[in-house]
RNA sequence: GGGCGGUUAGCUCAGUUGGUUAGAGCGCCACGUUGACAUCGUGGAGGUCACAAGUUCGAGUCUUGUACCGCCCA
């Protein structure tokens, strides 16, 4: 061991080496890795602490937002682990099925020109996996460089076997439980990635589109249907004069006019639908119209009695025509659908709307959701126009094969020739996009597996919510949530949770996509003739029996088969035929010679051959990717095996999340947390701010604005990121971060604006040089060196780190000498100085004679005056005080999430008390023989407690500090009270696991903390004298302080403190002190303070001084003097509250007329 | 359209249950490199707390409304 000198000890902290080789040294000792105790053994900890990651995505680098995430997440394990928890972080990735495969597939577009089907699905899956090496290393590295302290052991995928298999073990159980089916839904199909995507991978965009009206002509005997239909795809001989377009004669109209914004769907109509009550449809609209009107603010109503004008006007207009066609609805009349020539129904239905449009709507229950409802309600056929790439299908008759913008050209041009288009308006369109693909939607009928949400034995019937009886998967959910077993923080969030399950809308879990968990479905064709209706009810109820039993045994299901009967019924069974039996057979015996009741990779693996033989084949599609998420908690510690870390650690403590994901994730691992172990996946949810760039948008790579947190350390360090994450976590608030570009050639910042965060290379503003950006593409923009997106917020929290290091280095270098004095088991360098006797800081004889606690407030009285309690004089006191608070404070705090709170607390201490003062104090100590000892014992126990207190916001400075202070003064630390006496003793080899400090609240002392707030004023005071009468430092002042004896015993002691902090000598302290003749002079609660300026002073600095305190008191004494007339206040006010604003009035009247005094003196 | 947040100094944010003269960091101004730290020190300037009404002796804080911004859901 080496004494620390001056040289020793870089003047600034070394992040880059230093993180590298403690994170390496912490990972090599296994300070990481926890180990659940034996079953039967007790267990020796404070108890299980555990974290499951929220695995990020293997799609992408980490961002500024997963920085955070992790950080807060790392700041909890850290201090839980200080705490002496069994404390398990998880870490893990995410397949992200969708968006993983979207990124290859683009790359395999951009780089070889091929798509997905060049590969095959075997061969893309393998290139996914490639992906997913090359970047699931990258994340973990950036949580490394991080200092995340995960258990690195347990690192989990969710696509790798253990996960897999708690995914086919789950899917196996719902499927059991009847809680998973098959059923048609509308989907959202990303026509160019060919899948459909989920309702939170959709978004909005408004398009400039067009609104035509068509006119379908009403089916009557004299028009010839055929006259309406396109004979071949050429359509050019249509020749709408052809036709005739007089009236009939019962006065129907010839056609009903629809309107719509994508034409091509009319292919695919089944119905034309009318109110059934226009007239009172139209008088409800405005009555609400009505409602608003006069709510509404001025000038808004224009617009509002602008509809309701219009509503009179329909009422006349068109009312009569739409009862006319409201009427042949309920006759049964039928328009026909051009192009197609196909009768379809007019149907009457509240989803047309009389105040709207022509009042009259097209039905396209395939391809429009609030069709599909009406589809529903009505029975209406449900015509699937498209092809999974987009292009429509035979459906679509002549049409077929088109893409859907030509398709749309055809139909608009087709219906022209024919005369039957009306008016074409111009619209702006909502519309929505594939966030993946960022290609429009389309609505898309398709077989699709649900996860039943709902309450069990009930069932949505027209909307309506029949009778329940038992909770399904969401109600539980959300029990967990109100019975108070999941605590979300902060926690309003329960409530998006709450609407969001209370919905209880069944989750749709197919994806179309190869890179995912393959559903555990396995089918089979056969064939079948088709009997006598009775026949095959027969053969469907025998099979039904059958195949009830073997699913839930094996979760296999047969054949799904649909047989359409004439009255367009569909019965779905699964057909018998021998091949079926067959297999069933087999697995019957397979299941009675010892099949394992839950499946597990045997089973899998029996069934892969069995299915074989038999020509089952899996379902092709994939599980939505949030299914796996969702049984991370319990699928990483080894579920569906009970294994040690699943009694050990399930629940977990705490989920740390941002709150886009509370529905996607949390509330999905609430309800699979229970359903597969009847047990929440953890007691906490914590959510946390997202943090935005200047202009308060999401970071994002797409947009350019994104920052990698990997340059942040670089530039800052990993402490100083995690210090300025943690710093800006406050409870209510998302963050903006502006947002810098560095210039690589001149390390200039160059605000990033919306305009340049698009560029491919942008001019540095300083040095003009040109560098490249994140959209760089061309060779030349490529060659450009990169320049790193930084944030100067960051700046602040590196800054603290290097006040703390220099602080700590102070002290490393004054503790030395004498640390190597005596320490019994330190060893001592040779040539170390300061071989002196006595004043040991490692000698826990002197110490422990040297302190006693003071007493509890509350004994005050009993004296107990340990006459070794003089050694620690009002600083250290006040020090130790401040720092139980501080201990505290901080570690209250950081249990309730309150990040910001606790770094702002140490951040204050350690810089505007720890370093401002203590340090500055301890200059002048550290030079006294006498006072030495005391002050060095307080200093390492102070900065020992602090890096204790920081190290889970800044593992590596804090760390790195620990391993030096080891050196100098490896024993540390004072008595823990009066009552129990201990001497110091030696500290922790590793402070990653050196133990949480516990605040000693009778340390806590409220009169030394304002006895030193005297000292802290007064030499303020003699500050702000000589920065006012620019008196430069470095020339010597003297100063008298006027005050009672009380203070003046205080001050004295500290004279020499003046001394060092402000080169101010004291001339006198107390009530009868010589005032100097020629002064400036600050009048504080309580004392008077005197500069003396014998010729030095500037009369007019200090008279605009004055004059400007005299016009502060007077408006401040006035404001009191109005408030203390105020009888009112004075009776209702509470009599402490009164008294001290009197008090107050009292010492504002005192400091003015000292001001005045001192103005008159200088006027003379 | 519904829900949840936000609006405090030029910028980014604190401000606990209503109670003395509303805080911090950055930026700005002045002065300063004597041995922890110029990534620093000392001092200073800078705010009608978005707007309006109400409750109260007293409102940045509570209530209602308005405007604007953001997010989530339909």
């Amino acid at each position: 061991m080496a004494g620390l000198s001056a040289d020793e000890i870089p003047i600034r902290f070394e992040f880059g080496p230093t993180q590298a080789r403690l994170y390496a040294e912490w990972e090599r000792r296994g300070l990481f890795h926890a180990e659940p105790p034996k079953r039967g053994e007790p267990d020796k900890t404070k108890g299980p602490y555990s974290i499951v990651i929220p695995p990020p995505n293997v799609t992408g680098a980490l961002h500024l937002g997963h920085a955070l995430n992790n950080t807060l997440q790392d700041i909890q394990i850290r201090m839980h682990r200080m705490q002496g928890y069994n404390t398990l972080w998880m870490p893990g990735t995410d397949h992200a099925g969708i968006a993983t495969q979207a990124v290859v597939e683009k790359r395999l577009r951009e780089e070889e020109g091929k798509t997905r089907h060049d590969l095959g699905r075997e061969g893309l899956v393998e290139r996914i996996w490639q992906w997913k090496e090359v970047y699931e290393k990258r994340i973990l590295d950036q949580l490394k460089q991080m200092g995340c302290s995960c258990d690195w052991a347990r690192t989990r995928f969710t696509f790798d076997e253990g996960c897999s298999r708690a995914v086919r073990q789950t899917f196996f159980d719902l499927f059991s439980k009847g809680l998973i089916y098959r059923g048609k839904r509308l989907v959202n199909w990303d026509t160019f990635l060919q899948t459909a995507v989920s309702d939170d991978e959709v978004f909005q965009e408004t398009v400039k589109g067009k609104f035509w009206h068509f006119k379908y002509p009403v089916v009557s005997a004299e028009v010839p249907s055929s006259k309406f239909q396109v004979s071949s795809s050429d359509s050019s001989n249509l020749e709408p004069e052809t036709w005739n377009l007089k009236p009939t004669a019962t006065h129907e109209p010839e056609f009903v006019e629809i309107a719509t914004t994508r034409p091509e769907t009319m292919l695919g109509d089944t119905a034309v639908a009318v109110h059934p009550d226009p007239a009172g449809a139209l008088d409800k609209a405005e009555a609400e119209l009505r409602e608003r009107l006069d709510k509404a603010p001025a000038k808004e109503k224009e617009g509002i009695q602008a509809q309701i004008d219009n509503i009179a006007q329909r009422r006349t207009e068109m009312l009569p025509l739409l009862m006319k066609l409201r009427d042949m609805a309920r006759a049964g009349r039928k328009v026909m659908l051009p192009l197609l020539n196909r009768e379809i129904p007019l149907i009457c239905d509240e989803w047309a709307r009389p105040e709207l449009g022509t009042g009259a709507v097209k039905i396209t229950p395939a391809h429009d959701p609030n069709d599909y409802d009406v589809g529903l309600r009505q029975k209406l056929p449900m015509i699937n126009i498209l092809n999974p790439d987009g292009t429509l299908n035979e459906n679509a008759g002549p049409y077929k094969g088109l893409t859907i913008p030509k398709a749309r050209e055809r139909v608009v041009a087709d219906l022209d020739k024919l005369g039957l288009v009306g008016d074409v308006e111009d619209r702006e369109i909502e519309l929505p996009h594939s966030d993946r693909s960022k290609t429009p939607i389309e609505p898309y009928l398709a077989d699709q597996w649900f996860v039943k949400m709902g309450d069990r034995q009930s069932s949505v019937v027209s909307g309506q919510l029949e009778e329940t009886s038992q909770p399904g998967l969401a109600q539980m959910a959300m029990d967990a949530v109100t019975s108070g077993r999941v605590k979300i923080v902060p926690e309003r969030y329960a409530k998006s949770y709450l609407d969001w399950l209370s919905e209880k809308r069944d989750w749709p879990v197919s994806r179309q996509l190869w890179w995912g968990h393959q559903i555990p479905i396995w089918t089979t064709q056969v064939a079948v003739s088709i009997g006598s209706r009775e026949e095959l009810e027969a053969k469907r109820n025998a099979a039904e029996q059958v195949l009830r039993e073997y699913l839930r045994i094996y979760g296999v299901l047969s054949t799904e088969y649909s047989i359409d009967y004439p009255d367009g019924a569909t019965l779905r069974c699964g057909p018998l035929s021998d091949r079926v039996f067959d297999a069933l057979k087999t697995l019957e015996q397979f299941r009675s010679g010892g099949m394992p009741s839950n499946p597990d990779p045997s089973y899998d693996a029996a069934l892969q051959t069995r299915g074989k033989l038999h020509d089952f084949k899996q379902d092709p599609d994939v599980l939505d990717t949030w299914f796996s998420s969702a049984l991370w908690p319990h699928s990483t510690m080894g579920w569906p095996e009970e294994t040690r870390e699943l009694e050990y650690w399930y629940p977990t403590s705490v989920l740390i999340t941002s709150r886009d994901i509370i529905t996607l994730w949390v509330a999905r691992m609430v309800i699979m947390g229970q359903n597969n172990l009847a047990e929440i996946p953890f007691h906490e949810v914590y959510i946390h701010p997202k943090i935005l760039d200047g202009y308060g948008e999401t970071m994002n790579k797409t947009i350019g604005n994104g920052v990698d947190p990997v340059d942040i350390i670089d530039k800052f360090g990993a402490d100083a990121l995690r210090f300025g994450l943690a710093d800006l976590t406050t409870e209510t608030q998302d963050v903006r971060m502006p947002v810098q570009f560095e210039c690589p050639h001149c390390l200039a910042l160059i605000e990033q604006t919306r305009k340049n965060r698009k560029l491919p290379r942008i001019a540095c503003s300083k040095c003009g040089k040109d560098f490249g950006t994140q959209w760089a593409s061309t060779d030349a923009e490529k060659a450009l060196p990169r320049a790193a997106v930084v944030s100067e917020r960051f700046e602040v929290a590196r800054n603290f780190t290097n006040k703390l290091w220099n602080a700590a280095r102070f002290a490393l270098i004054n503790l030395r000498d004498d640390a190597a004095e005596g320490s019994g088991t330190g060893g001592q360098e040779p040539g170390a100085r300061g071989q002196g006797p006595g004043g040991s800081l490692t000698t826990g004889s002197v110490l422990s004679t040297q302190y006693s606690v003071p007493k509890p407030a509350s004994s005050q009285a009993t004296t107990h005056h340990s006459p070794l309690t003089t050694h620690l004089t009002v600083e250290d006191r006040w020090l130790l005080s401040r720092l139980a608070t501080v201990t505290d404070g901080v570690t209250k705090s950081l249990q309730s999430y309150r990040y910001a709170d606790a770094a702002k607390e140490l951040y204050d201490f350690a810089w505007d008390e720890f370093c401002s003062f203590y340090v500055e104090i301890a200059k002048a100590r550290l030079a006294d023989e006498k006072a030495r000892p005391t002050a060095q014992r307080v200093l390492a126990h102070a900065l020992d407690v602090l890096l204790r207190l920081l190290h889970p916001i800044m593992p590596f400075i804090t760390e790195e500090v620990w391993q030096l202070l080891n050196r100098v003064a490896p024993e540390r630390g004072l008595p823990q009270g009066a009552d129990a006496p201990r001497s110091p003793s030696r500290a922790p080899e590793w402070l990653i696991t050196a133990p949480w400090p516990v605040a000693d609240m009778r340390w806590q002392d409220r009169e030394i903390e304002s006895r030193f707030a005297v000292f802290q004023q007064a030499l303020g005071a003699i500050r702000e004298i000589r920065s006012r009468q620019n008196i430069p430092g470095k020339n010597p002042l003297n100063f008298a302080i006027k005050c009672d004896a009380a203070t003046a015993a205080l001050l004295q002691p500290m004279a020499t403190y003046f001394q060092s902090m402000a080169n101010a000598t004291a001339t006198g302290f107390g009530p009868q002190v010589a005032i100097p003749p020629t002064n400036a002079k600050t009048a504080l609660a309580g004392m008077e303070v005197y500069v003396d300026l014998a010729g030095l002073i500037d009369e007019a600095a200090e008279v605009a001084k004055y004059e400007q305190l005299e016009q502060k008191y007077l408006g401040l004494i006035k404001a009191k003097e109005g408030k203390l007339a105020n009888e009112s206040f004075v009776s209702r006010a509470p009599a402490n509250v009164v008294q001290s604003e009197r008090d107050s009035l009292a010492q504002l009247q005192e400091q003015l007329a000292s001001v005045r005094a001192a103005l008159a003196a200088l006027r003379k």
